[in-house]
DNA sequence: TGCACATCTCAGGGCTTGGTGAGATGTTCA
DNA sequence: TGAACATCTCACCAAGCCCTGAGATGTGCA
C-alpha cells in the first residue's frame, strides 16, 4: 500500500485560540444603539431614567430594560436622587468600565 | 383656572443623544465568538481560512461567512498565498481597524 | 390615606442572526 | 484534462434579542 497521505492543509499548530469571552459579552452590551448611548450619557455625569428616556426618544419602560442589563454586567449603579427619591439617578461604574475597556482593546491589541 | 401643570419630570433639556452608530456598529462585528477570536488571531499576523478553523474549532463554511462579514466592513483583506495560491491568506486592515477601534473607545471616552 | 408619578419586572410577538448543508468557483498537480 | 482541495455563496432553520403592554413597587404630596 501507497505510504502517501492526502496532501492536506497543513494548519501550524502553535496557534492557540484566544480567550475573547469577557470582550465578546461587553461587545453584545455596546452593540445596542440604546445601551451605547446610554453608556456614552453617562460618561458625562449621572443621569435619571427620564432623561435618558427623552433624550434617546424612547420608552422609558425600554430604557429601563436595558438599564438593568448594563446594572446586572455592573458596569452602572443606581442611586436615589438626595432632594427627590422618587428620581433614580444612573451612573457608570468607573472600575468595571475600565475593565470592560481593556476587554475589547485586548481583541486589538 | 389654576396655572399649575402637572409637576411632572423635568428632564434636562441641554442633553444631547449621542451618535453611537459606528460603535455599534463595530461591536455587533465583535459581539461573536468566532469573529472577535478571528480579529485577535489576525492581530498576531495573517492566517489562512483553514488555520483560523482548525484552531477555533469551527467549520471552515462558518469562518468563511465570518470573515465575509468582516471583510464588508473593511476590517480585513484577504490574498493568495505568492508560492501556494490554493491558501487564501486574511489579515488585518490597519487602518479600518484603527477607526473601529476608535469608535468605540468613543463610547467610554 | 389616596392619588399621581417614576421606575421595574415579566411574558409574548416579531425580527435578526449564527450554524449547517449543498452546490459553485478557483487552484494545484498527476 | 480530471481529480483533490481550499474557499465561497446562498437558502434554511433554530435560537436569541428588542420592543411592547400590562401590572407591580416605591416615593411625594395634598
Amino acid at each position: 500500500m501507497s505510504t502517501s497521505l492526502p496532501l492536506v492543509c497543513e494548519p501550524r499548530l502553535d496557534l492557540q485560540a484566544p480567550d475573547v469571552t469577557d470582550a465578546v459579552a461587553v461587545a453584545a452590551l455596546l452593540a445596542d444603539r440604546t445601551r451605547a448611548s446610554i453608556l456614552r450619557m453617562l460618561a458625562d455625569g449621572p443621569c435619571c431614567v427620564c432623561e435618558l428616556a427623552a433624550t434617546l426618544g424612547e420608552r422609558e419602560n425600554n430604557v429601563s430594560n436595558h438599564l438593568a442589563k448594563l446594572r446586572d454586567a455592573g458596569l452602572v449603579r443606581a442611586s436615589r436622587h438626595e432632594a427627590n427619591a422618587r428620581f433614580l439617578y444612573y451612573e457608570r461604574e468607573d472600575e468595571a468600565i475600565a475593565r470592560a475597556r481593556a476587554a475589547v482593546e485586548r481583541i486589538f491589541r
